[in-house]
DNA sequence: TCATTTGTTTGATAAAAATCAAATTGATCA
DNA sequence: TGATCAATTTGATTTTTATCAAACAAATGA
């Protein structure tokens, strides 16, 4: 881990791009200002490195700058659980609130960085700033419904089911972050994927191959290409947000 | 729906058996005085009522005062998920705050009763009493925590094991209610539990019969007994907490 | 460069759970 | 009280996915 305390024009989050997913969204500048005096630390990680551990005490919640993360949540007995994959903007570190130490492993998939935001300094903060307390309880209220399609997808789809879902989910994030939506690059493994979403990883591949074949995507190792993205959508058990057809 | 505006003695917070799980944990006796100002109404569900449904507006969110209340998450196909049972002093409606529209739906298992808790005023509240404002936050990020648990067991567990792991669950939820841990009825159907662990109401059936027979649970009808917690336990992947034998 | 390791794909078989079907039990109501 | 309806259980069979095994491809390092 790499630790930076930079002032450098473009750490603060006055200036930075991802404003808009993150915790400044809707705020004033003056107030914004206000959070680069709390956000001012980085870490840097390399690939497999851990930002956090289950047990570590809570200190702070993250903001990813770059790159991607997991988290994952274990058993006593071992068995691991993969719960979310974290793009740039998104809050990680939630799950320590509640107890005052983390639930979850949090892990780079690439090399990443992510702002720490102390957490006590940052309860005195969204006090002072009510648009910043509502944003914040937006964005615990948003991990909620996140983990509940999560479950949805879990508990009621089967396995073909729950990979279009993901990579459409993948999709709609990249999207939202300016990349296109239909040609990305996996940053996690078929392991991670198959953790993820409750299946082995033979399945995993078996229905890769099996939506190549029927032209849903095309993939070479991580590589993708959604092709047809309606029959995604309809795999995925909704309609394609972005068509605006005849049938709307 | 049956509202009631009482300010009989015994609605008040201040003298509620569930402030220990409720909101007010930790708070000085003086700003408990101030939630009652808060949490002046309560509703009466019957069987079956809905608190609210997925599109309705956020406006309030709810702590159960007695009764048993589900809550489900749905895909536009129709599939339904149900992702929580909720009992006394458990907070609902947290999922709205996100979008300012609730998320999922709620509804009461058997009769029900519980406080609601205006949003808006509550948040001004919370910025008025730091300690509130923390319990409110642990309480967001217990419920992440809770989901990330219930994702573990439908993405790692096979059925008996998800059924020993809720069955636990349930057990150790009531006894911190002062319950037995070992005996008690439960609120749902098979299909509302089935539904719950991502499996079918047959193969619930089935695993209570197998559990039963193995000596691990006495069950008829919803009345149920479990007799082998350390048996349960096991399957459920982790240590029986309340065994304080040589081996620790 | 080749050798080794790691990750992925594909095939064959087994296990788990779903589905279909019927029987049984309990609850509700005339 | 019996009749009807709903919920649950049990059995037979099918489907889905896991597991085991092997082949293949990509990445890494000497």
């Amino acid at each position: 881990m790499n630790y930076s305390n930079s002032d450098s024009p473009n750490s603060k989050c006055s200036v930075c791009v991802l404003g808009q997913f993150c915790l400044p969204v809707g705020l004033a500048p003056s107030d914004v200002a206000k959070i680069d005096t709390l956000v001012k630390e980085r870490v840097r990680l390399q690939k497999g490195e851990n930002l956090y551990r289950h047990g570590d005490p809570l200190s702070s919640v993250y903001s990813v700058r770059f790159g991607t993360l997991k988290t994952e949540f274990g058993l006593q007995d071992g068995r691991q659980q993969v719960i979310g994959f974290h793009l740039p903007g998104e809050i990680l570190g939630l799950d320590g609130i509640g107890e005052g130490h983390y639930q979850s492993n949090a892990i780079a998939l690439e090399e990443s960085e992510v702002c720490i935001i102390r957490y006590e300094a940052f309860e005195d903060l969204a006090r002072q700033i009510p648009v910043l307390q509502h944003q914040f309880h937006r964005i615990l209220s948003r991990e909620i419904t996140q983990d509940q399609r999560h479950l949805l997808s879990l508990g009621s789809m089967r396995a073909e089911e729950r990979l279009a879902a993901f990579l459409l989910n993948l999709s709609q994030r990249l999207a939202a972050r300016g990349y296109v939506n239909n040609e990305f690059d996996l940053r996690m493994s078929r392991v991670e994927i198959g953790s993820y979403l409750g299946i082995q990883i033979e399945t995993v591949s078996r229905m890769l191959s099996r939506f190549a074949e029927s032209g849903l995507i095309q993939i070479q190792q991580r590589h993708l290409k959604l092709i047809d993205m309606d029959g995604l959508y309809e795999l995925a058990g909704v309609p394609n947000p972005d068509r605006t057809t005849q049938n709307n």
